[in-house]
Order: structure tokens, then sequence, then C-alpha cells
RNA sequence: GUGGGCGUCGCCUAGUGGUCUAAGGCGCCAGGUUGUGGCCCUGGAGAUCGAGGGUUCGAAUCCCUCCGUCCACCCCA
């Protein structure tokens, strides 16, 4: 008894069927991303593991619990790709791009693994497509950002997104405000739930965004970040909200809104769909004025956002967007006899060579077989090559959307089609 | 990592202790006379009932463990 293979947990197969989802988000990043100026750059699939440790947080979720690492035959200390983001700046700094005009704006499209628990929208290996633009501090380029992954969506069609804004302060005014946050919860420990308690030492930000009903009311009594940014972060919040209104972007100010990341500085934003569950965060990013320093290059701002591939498929899906049909031939190769194969064969070929889509019978069927073949395949045309069209050269050409058919001589199949 | 729901042919589902050597629909394959699709009709292939153990005279149906999946939490795209 041999084992029946699976996909992997948390894994999944994109099938034919679901692909013009796929090439639809595609083609819509590419163009938009494109029409911002942004040039893709690709990198590997793993990297160095310390390079998510240092980059990313040593005491992130991500890095404690979440990332695949492995070491290599060389003894070399290696992860999967676990986020987007510090992959982007190691290359930034590896290739010297400070000696670009800054910023440089990049995007990419690249599997990212987290070995979590898997559920509806969130899989361990999934695909995220994101646009850095690194080199530059002011707010429009954030605005820029935001405004693209907007025009983003906005052009897939998706409905019902909210635009969520926060500003998460910078080296001066946070620690100022995790104090104060720290204060204000020092007497309430007992007020709220256990995560909470974990939160309170290890990453306090958090607890804005507890969900627990009882954690709630002291929620929503906490100081709001907004009120204790310093007079920079103060300012380069309001400047991106200007920017947003210039080109016309709503959005919500979500005091409570927090990112897992340790990087994050001053503005972070999210996008949310209307559907509940856990998972509903369809796209989010922020400004990582620390990272590339952290990763031993120059002070250099940088600001992006990241978006869930899956997730607005999953979106697309449940509006009930529509995509393009799968791909499917133009004309099924049908023949009766063994002795017509060849000539099928040489046609389908033929066919392709003219840019015609062509799929020909394999096998020994009964043409009653291979036109129902040709049929579900969704063929505009099946080309029949009986006994009668093997003497005499011909083919005989039939539309399957209402049966018209004549024959013709081979050389002619080609080019009626192409009128 | 925590808690809960679910797991029957490729897909959807019926069956909740003996009538199940498991039924139906979709899909697949073949045929409906002599060269042809879509509708219709007929037939066929396809399931060790997620896996392993246990209870019982007897289990797809009950119990345990594991795996998978879904939901919530954690966290995140």
């Amino acid at each position: 008894m041999t084992k029946r293979y699976k996909a992997p947990r948390g894994t999944t197969d994109v099938l034919p069927e679901d692909q013009p989802y796929w090439d639809r988000v595609w083609e819509a990043s590419a163009r938009i991303c494109g029409l911002f100026g942004y040039r893709r750059i690709e990198t590997p699939v793993f990297e160095d593991a310390s390079l998510f440790s240092r980059g990313v947080g040593e005491v992130t979720d991500i890095v404690q619990k979440e990332m695949y690492v492995f070491e290599d035959r060389g003894g070399q200390q290696l992860a999967l790709r676990p986020e987007g983001t510090a992959p982007v700046c190691r290359a930034y700094l590896e290739h010297g791009m400070h000696n670009l005009p800054q910023p440089v704006r990049l995007w990419y499209w690249c599997p990212i693994f987290r070995y979590d628990r898997p559920q509806a929208g969130r899989y361990r290996q999934h695909t995220q497509l994101g646009c850095e633009a690194i080199g530059e501090a002011d707010a429009s380029v954030d605005a820029e950002v935001i405004e693209l992954l907007f025009r983003l969506y906005e052009d897939l069609g998706l409905q019902g997104l909210t635009l969520h804004l926060n500003s998460i302060g910078d080296g001066e005014c946070r620690p100022r405000y995790l104090e104060a946050l720290r204060g204000y919860y020092a007497d309430k420990l007992e007020q709220v739930c256990n995560d909470c308690k974990e939160r309170y030492q290890r990453n306090p930000l958090r607890l804005l965004d507890c969900k627990q009903e009882r954690c709630q009311p002291v929620i929503a009594a906490a100081p709001p970040f907004t009120d204790h940014l310093c007079d920079a972060c103060a300012d380069h919040f309001s400047r991106l909200r200007a920017y947003l209104e210039e080109v016309e972007i709503e959005y919500v100010v979500n005091p409570r809104l927090v990112r897992g990341l340790d990087y994050y500085t001053r503005a972070v934003f999210e996008f949310q769909p209307q559907a509940e569950g856990a998972q509903s965060t369809v796209g989010a990013g922020g400004r990582y004025d620390g990272l590339i320093e952290q990763l031993g290059g120059r002070p250099t701002p940088g600001t992006g956002f990241a978006t869930g591939i899956e997730r607005i498929i999953l979106n697309l899906k449940r509006q009930e967007v529509a995509v393009d049909a799968p791909v499917r031939p133009r004309v099924f190769v049908a023949f009766q006899t063994a002795e017509a194969r060849s000539q099928a064969f040489r046609l389908a070929s033929g066919l392709r060579r003219e840019g015609i889509a062509a799929v020909v019978a394999a096998g020994e069927r009964s043409l009653k077989a291979q036109m129902r073949h040709a049929d579900s395949l969704g063929a505009d045309y099946a080309a029949i090559i009986g006994k009668r069209e093997l003497e005499h050269g011909t083919a005989t050409l039939r539309r399957l959307s209402d049966g018209h058919q004549e024959t013709l001589p081979l050389a002619d199949v080609a080019t009626i089609m192409t009128h």
C-alpha cells in the first residue's frame, strides 16, 4: 500500500480554473506599479536567517515561531523568506542603490513562507505583492505607495475596503508613549485578559488591539498615540493626511492600529474588507526608517506595503468579480483512421505556427468521442480528417457554435480562420 | 501554540450499530448501426467510508490517538 501524497499542510495547488484570477491580479499589478514608476525586483526564496531576525525583530512572532529555518550542506543558517521588505533592503544595500536617484522605487511578487496554523485566507506558503520606496522620508512617498495600492484594488474592482491609518512614532516619541501606556495600564492589569498581561511585558503596543470583550473599556480610555507624537512625527502624519486628501483617498484614523514587525515607524496602514473574519486584512504597510541602518547601512528612510494575492482573490470571488475565461483551443483536430493521424498531427502543427491554438485528438477513439472532447474543451472549431478528406488532401471544418461546416483544402484551414 | 466543528468514489451529497459485498447527482469512459459534439437514453469504471488502534456477536455509524480541513484565539497578507 502506497502513501497517497497531498500538498503539505497550509499549501495549495493553483489549478487551471483559478489561473484567470491570478492572471488578472498579476496584469493589474505590473501595469499599476509601472504606472507609478516602480521597477520589479526578484530576490531569492531563501536568505541568511539572521537577515530576518535582525531586520524584522528578534522577538516578533514571525521570527520566533513562524520562520522556516534550515541549515544547508555547508552549515549556513538559512530561512525561507517570511516577509518581503528585509530582502529588498538587503538588495538595496548589496547593489549600492543609494547611488541611484532617491527614492528608489521597487516592487516584487513572490512566495512568502510562515509556519502558521492554516485557516481560510492564511497559508504557510502564500504570495505577496509589495512595493518599497527607499531613500526618502517625505510623507508624499507614504501617500504615493498608499495611492498605488488603492488604485490597484480599485482597478481590480474590489469593493468595501476601508483604509485604516495610524502613526506609531519614532525613536524619540515611541519610548515616551510606551512609558505613558504602561503607566496607564499599571493599575488595570487585574481587569484585562491574560494575553494582555503578557503584552504589557513583551509588546505593549499590542494592548491596543486586543479583541477581548473585557479589555475594551480599558482600551477605550487609553491615551492615543496620536496625542503623544513628537513634532516631527506629528508633522509627518498631518502631511500624509493632507496628501491623501489631495488625491481623494478616504481613510479613517485608527489609533488602535499597530503592526507586528519591529521595523515600522511613523505611518502604518491597513486595508480591511467588510467581511468578517480574523484574516481580514488584505494589504498593509508603513514606514521603516530604521531598517536599512539595522541591516548595516547608512541611516536611510523607507516606506512600502505588502498585499496578499490569495486574500485579494478570495475577495474577488466573494464579490463575484468577473475574470477572463480559461484558455481554450481555437481548433480541435479530429481524425478517423490511423492513416489520418499524421495528417492531423501536421495540420495542428501548421495551425499553431500561424498562431492558432490547436489541440489534436489522441488515442484511438471514435469520432463521436473526439467531438465530445472538442466540445468540452470549448474549441471554436473542429477540423475533421476522415477517409474522404485524407484522399483529397482536405479537412472538414465545423463551427461548433452552430454546426455549420465545409470541406476545404488543408492549406486553407489556417487562412480561413485568420480572417 | 490554545479551544471548538467537520472528514463517505475526482467533486457534491445519502446513509448515525446488523437490510452497506455503501446509494444518488456531477464529472469521466463506452454505446444509442454503418464519418460528427452540445440535449436525451443505456451501460461501465471509480470508495479498503481520512489513518491507526479499541468496544461489540457485528461499526461508515460508538470510544481513543494521529492526520487533514474549517472557525475562533494568537499573529499576520
